[in-house]
DNA sequence: TTCTAGTCAATAAT
DNA sequence: ATTATTGACTAGAA
């Protein structure tokens, strides 16, 4: 493994110097990094004492230091620290507590809106000052980094081994990707310190003389040494990344492990890391790149890497799957005789005694759902008040109707490609962001619940049997919805019959009942589709009023670059200059048309020494991909998926009834 | 505290 | 047996 790792540290000591911190460009500051954390690793292991006591103790800051930065541009000095922090993962919590001296509040709120020089007290040019430090020793930065790791090494757990939340170990062979720099965690961090190191015309003989197997050290199956050292990898990769095709490499990673009869399972826990569902998730939903923030963005340069190497990698997942059915067959055997063998899961089944009953999820009912998201087109952001309503109306607690509303504002802008505000998912006329009107809510929804039910009568009766003599055991009974009394505005519903539709329009609105968006509208910045529905007109009259106040925060997006959200698309170009090393990205879109497009290279350029940001540079935003496909709907208005005439209900009902 | 993102893990659906 | 969904949790940030 040294040669990586070596040929990285000697690189990086023979042309990053030191001189020009703030000129380094990533590459080099990625070099150095690579170089100090070698370093420490070599030293003796993580002591107790970590070189950094920090926390409170940070008030020394000399007069002769405050003399010496009489005047900053906090502007600069902030925007600087954002870069760092977000190329290296350093949560504003750990640079707070390390090296300001601050709460993760107090950084953020720094961060965000920092006061001019002039306007600071003493006090309060302490934590520039000190930023401005941190900015200017190099060393600084790696520091932070490798104490991270050291003070968090569930961090590097979390990514290294698929252990799930609960027991640790377990039965079933804990496989964990230990997150060191194996050897050959190949293509990406090799080509960079190649090119920092100044062997521009260092030629593929130097990468192909990794690959060739042999990456002894990690074995699978070793448990967390303690001295987990080198953490770095995959997070300084993620760091550095320019940008990735993420629809092509699930692409491909699809196909590859489709071709292999490998599963999402298998390949999750032991290349990314992830449970089956998440695999599922990224696979099938790739967020493109720009969206993506650090921490979400490893799972791609995972596959990236391994796609890099796919033949050797498929070869040790064939090798784990067939040990692990080995092993799983051996185990069947011999449990049929020796019944109480056990051997060590024992463990924990005898110590827990309660934690036996692994909690159900709660399956919310077509109606709730439709009520929810009645509710979230209403109001996607409801205040206390609105939630405890919903938690009467529909029977569940305060917890999972906030959890409900969360889970659904970031699934409907992950699949609306949403690039801003979570905002208008309603078509904005209408009831838009006003409190949740109670008697609005409860008429949409008698409404909406009837519509299902005629669908469902239909789709239940689409042989020959007329809907009519319908078991719509829903509304009145079963349903959880104690109100629904027709009154206001004098809807006659309450007898639900399932042809009173027609004339209860009174105010018109016609009454999609399945409409669908056909043409998905590029969702970038704004808002998709309009078709949204009926009662445009109608339901305002009720709450008209001018006043719209309440806007809720929707609150910033997390990823790399916040600014790329507005930013118009750059055009794509086939390739890349970054540092002086050239990525060669292929095209992309176009999927997987047979022959796979070519493999994307990567090639070592003469350094040009460019500029450190690539900025704004992003592909053509594939997010085009014709959607719709599988499922389109989801909004609230739209509502494909009650096609099928399932007989649930089942409505546990109970007490409720207020 | 609440919001965004990323996941987990129980269930559904294939 | 796999893959897709989705309520609940957990970090981080604001």
């Amino acid at each position: 493994m040294h040669s990586a790792a070596a040929a990285a540290a000697a690189a990086a000591a023979s042309t990053a110097p030191d001189e020009l911190v703030t000129a380094a460009s990533p590459l080099q500051r990625m070099a150095s990094i690579t170089n100090s954390l070698m370093n420490n690793a070599a030293l003796p292991p993580l002591q107790p004492h970590p070189p950094r006591p920090m926390k409170a103790v940070l008030p020394p800051i000399t007069q002769q230091q405050f003399d010496q930065f009489s005047n900053l541009n906090t502007e600069e000095v902030v925007r600087r620290i954002k870069e760092h922090l977000s190329q290296y993962s350093i949560s504003q919590r750990l640079f707070g507590e390390s090296v300001l001296g601050l709460s993760q509040g107090s950084v953020s709120d720094l961060l965000a809106r920092p006061k001019p020089w002039h306007m600071l007290t003493q006090k309060g040019r302490e934590p520039f000052i000190r930023m401005k430090m941190f900015l200017d020793d190099e060393n600084a930065v790696h520091k932070l980094v490798a104490s991270q790791y050291k003070i968090a090494p569930e961090k590097l757990m979390r990514t290294g081994c698929y252990n799930g939340g609960k027991r640790p170990g377990f039965p079933k062979m804990p496989l964990k990707l230990p997150d060191m720099p194996k050897s050959l965690e190949s293509p990406l961090p090799p080509a960079v310190s190649l090119a920092a190191g100044g062997f521009p015309g260092l030629p593929p003989a130097a990468l192909a003389s990794r690959l060739p197997g042999m990456d002894p050290l990690m074995k699978f199956g070793l448990r967390m040494p303690t001295a987990g050292q080198l953490p770095m990898s995959v997070y300084e990769t993620a760091a550095i990344t320019p940008e990735l095709d993420t629809q092509y490499i699930t692409t491909k990673i699809k196909e590859v492990l489709l071709a292999n009869n490998i599963g999402q399972k298998l390949f999750g826990e032991t290349v990314l890391g992830l449970s089956q569902g998440s695999v599922s998730e990224l696979l099938s939903k790739p967020k493109p790149w720009h969206l993506l923030s650090i921490k979400g963005r490893e799972p791609f340069i995972r596959m990236k890497m391994w796609l890099e190497d796919t033949p050797r990698n498929l070869d040790k997942l064939q090798r784990i799957k067939s040990d692990r059915k080995e092993s799983s067959k051996r185990r069947r055997s011999q449990m049929e005789t020796a019944s109480e063998s056990n051997d060590s899961s024992d463990v924990y089944s005898t110590m827990s005694n309660s934690p036996n009953a692994k909690k159900s999820r709660v399956l919310f009912s077509d109606e709730q759902k439709e009520a929810l998201k009645l509710a979230f087109a209403m109001d996607p952001y409801p205040n206390m008040t609105s939630v405890e309503f919903l938690c009467q109306e529909l029977n569940l607690t305060h917890r999972t109707i906030t959890n409900w509303f969360h889970n659904h504002r970031m699934r409907l802008k992950q699949q609306t490609g949403a690039a801003g505000e979570p905002a208008p998912y309603l078509a904005a006329g209408a009831r838009d962001g006003q409190q949740l009107d109670p008697l609005q809510f409860r008429l949409l929804l008698n409404r909406r619940l009837q519509e299902l039910h005629r669908e469902k009568a239909v789709a239940a009766g689409g042989g020959g049997p007329l809907p009519g003599p319908l078991p719509f055991a829903g509304l009145t009974g079963p349903l959880p919805f104690p109100f629904l009394d027709g009154r206001l505005s004098g809807e006659p519903m309450s007898g639900l019959d399932l042809s009173m539709k027609s004339d209860n329009d009174f105010d018109n609105q016609s009454d999609d009942a399945s409409n669908m968006s056909g043409g998905s509208s590029p969702p970038p910045a704004g808002s998709p589709e309009g078709d949204d529905d009926d009662d445009e007109g109608g339901e305002r009259r009720q709450a008209a009023p001018a006043g719209r106040s309440s806007r809720r925060k929707p609150a910033a997006p997390q990823w790399v670059n916040p600014q790329w959200a507005a930013e118009p698309r750059r055009t794509p170009q086939p390739q890349q200059l970054i540092n002086g090393v050239c990525v060669m990205q292929t095209e992309l879109e176009g999927g997987e048309a047979g022959a796979e497009p070519a493999q994307p290279l990567v090639r070592v350029e003469p350094e040009s020494a460019p500029e450190p940001e690539p900025e704004l540079k992003r592909e053509p935003d594939e997010a085009e991909r014709e959607e719709d496909g599988p499922e389109p709907e989801q909004e609230p208005e739209p509502e494909p998926e009650p096609v099928k005439g399932e007989p649930t209900d089942a409505e546990p009902d109970s007490s409720e009834a207020e």
